[in-house]
DNA sequence: GACTCGGTTTGTATCGTTATAAATTCAACA
DNA sequence: TGTTGAATTTATAACGATACAAACCGAGTC
């Protein structure tokens, strides 16, 4: 108590600059020591609840803090400690998907806030190697945690990130040994539920387009498919001059093609939205009759489809929320050294 | 000459901490000063290129920087310099439009490549005041300059920070008096042209779906609208309840509503795709023909309607180019005090 | 030989924060 | 009365970079 008062007037001697304001600038925590008669370390260990500073210094440190408006200057504690309070999310600036980035940014987003991380897009062009973005990262510390997407059955990233114990998640699952943290949508079931809700309209050759086969997710597509396939003995199709990257019109002109053949496939799971457009396209330009000569069944990642007519079968993929799974389980790996398997997530189909 | 080699002799003495290499980490300005027996100052304004330093230390110094892969610390230079090297883009993430954000997050990174700056989203949550994330960002100074969207006609954020004299630029103009920097889509004449090209197909009565009057482009886009209904005397209908942010089921919903009027409109302008998706499904179910009973012009931001059919035509908005328009303008803006007249740019209407 | 002067390099302090070690206070105890 | 120790608080140094002022060097001048 007397501690305090003495504080209070004899604190002057060695942090003497308190009387110069710190310009217009923002309160610091020399600010704070300079109301409060306080030290600035004091200040610091303050905030940061340390019980080895009394409970009523502690709380009168955080009121004249939340008084003055006192944010912590993220430099200075990023030079001090090395943590840098940034999320890192690697973006494509080619994907094609409708709105594949805006949900997944959104979805991370929502798990950041009220947190003190930031979001920093950063990019990957495809015309530099896929790893660059991440031992940039991983070499400069330029983010607490990384993010990323369209993995790979041996993925170089994840190898390197796992190689470091760096804290990651990605899209997607490898076929690594070692298991890892990541986010991934069913696309086995979703294949193979497309594929049978085609069978059950009474398709009788299926088609599908798979993601280039670089991406682990094209394997399960494929299995999906292929076990419906099996189990029905049906005929397929499965282009190869085509992937989920390809053009819309590439992917027009490839199904009108195949529609103009007699053996025409006369279902097709589409793998996003824009596929099912040009597939739908493609029938069209043919004179087929969608839902009679032709059935489609197409994964849906926004509203758009609800909107579509004829009404089109989809299977609902949410972006977002796998965006926000990614950020809160990102965030857990970061603040402790969780067990990997509470760090993994498969979004299941929903509904048949 | 001597000088060099006296200093890597006898460099040791003041800077001795070179020995123990600064652990496994990242080279800093004081790896190099050892390496080179420079002092780090020297290094530090050698690197700048400052012409005070000997052209050939200034060369030697980046040499050995490049071998060892030196990168400043960030951190470091945020903190004594106050620069970020952080652009802040603001988002909604209740942005309907499709791919908005990402097409102008591709923009933006594509304007800010092989620059130092950083892409760092902030989110602009929708139940709190807009200018919350502008002020934070004024307040802590968490970046060199800030874009954001849906621009008001007399908008609090270009106001704060016209008076802070902070750098950014907006996505839309206002209607105040001091000029500003922005980047701004013709919305005007995107309307007219469209209603003229509905009025070409031999439409009688027309509708358009206009955004939420708060913003500065809804005012645009009425205008174009209403000059192209006066010049050619049509009736017109601007549906009150629905906005360009409405959910696409309200707005098929609404439309559903207004086609079953026999003074329908036969034409309808549509400011987005979903919006002309929702559009095309509430005449389909009323068995109206599109491009005969209803026409429909719309803008296109992605390559979707390529794939729609039938055919509908469309008015294209470079949502990418306007993202880098706004990155290369704030960069402009940042690093010298252009005049305000080279800081605007409003994209045209290509083609009729 | 002392002195000045460009051309060049260096030392010092600082940005705001925090880890570490050291200091202070005061009550309890011998 | 002096010692011990728990409870608090404080001083110091560092993170890596840069602004500023001062120092250094050799050459030219008087």
């Amino acid at each position: 108590m007397t501690r305090e008062e003495s504080g209070r007037a004899g604190g002057a001697p060695d942090n003497d600059r308190m009387m110069e304001p710190p310009g217009k600038g923002k309160p610091t925590l020399r600010t704070i020591a300079g109301l409060t008669g306080l030290a600035v370390t004091t200040v610091s260990r303050a905030l940061a609840g340390d019980v080895q500073i009394a409970l009523e210094t502690r709380m009168r440190v955080s009121q004249v803090a939340r008084e003055i408006g006192y944010m912590p200057d993220r430099a200075a504690q990023r030079l001090r400690t090395g943590r840098t309070n940034v999320i890192s999310l690697i973006l494509d600036p080619h994907e094609e998907i409708l709105g594949y980035a805006t949900s997944m940014i959104n979805g991370v987003t929502e798990a950041l806030r009220d947190t003190p991380y930031h979001l920093v897009i950063t990019p990957h062009f495809s015309d530099r190697p896929q790893i660059e973005p991440v031992a940039h990262i991983l070499r400069n510390r330029t983010a607490d945690g990384v993010i990323f997407t369209r993995t790979e059955p041996l993925d170089a990233r994840v190898k390197m990130l796992l190689e470091s114990d760096f804290p990651f998640i990605c899209h997607g699952r490898t076929e690594l040994a070692t298991p890892h943290p990541y986010v991934d949508y069913d696309n086995y079931a979703f294949a193979y539920q497309a594929a049978r809700r085609l069978t059950a309209s009474g398709c009788r050759k299926l088609a599908i387009i798979l993601p280039p086969t670089a991406f682990t997710f094209a394997h399960h597509m494929r299995h999906g498919f292929m076990t419906a396939i099996r189990e029905e003995g049906l005929a397929y199709e499965i282009p190869q001059e085509v992937t989920l990257d390809s053009k819309s019109d590439a992917i027009r002109d490839c199904f009108f093609a195949l529609f103009a053949h007699p053996d025409r496939p006369d279902g097709v799971v589409c793998g996003g939205e824009v596929i099912a457009m040009a597939v739908m396209a493609a029938a069209y330009d043919h004179g087929l009759k969608l839902g009679q000569d032709v059935h489609i069944v197409t994964k849906q990642t926004s509203g758009l489809f609800d909107q579509v007519r004829p009404r089109i079968p989809t299977i609902y993929e949410d972006l977002a929320e796998a965006g926000r799974l990614m950020g809160e389980l990102l965030l857990k790996r970061i603040a402790e050294k969780k067990p990997v398997t509470e760090l993994q997530y498969l979004q299941t189909v929903t509904g048949f």
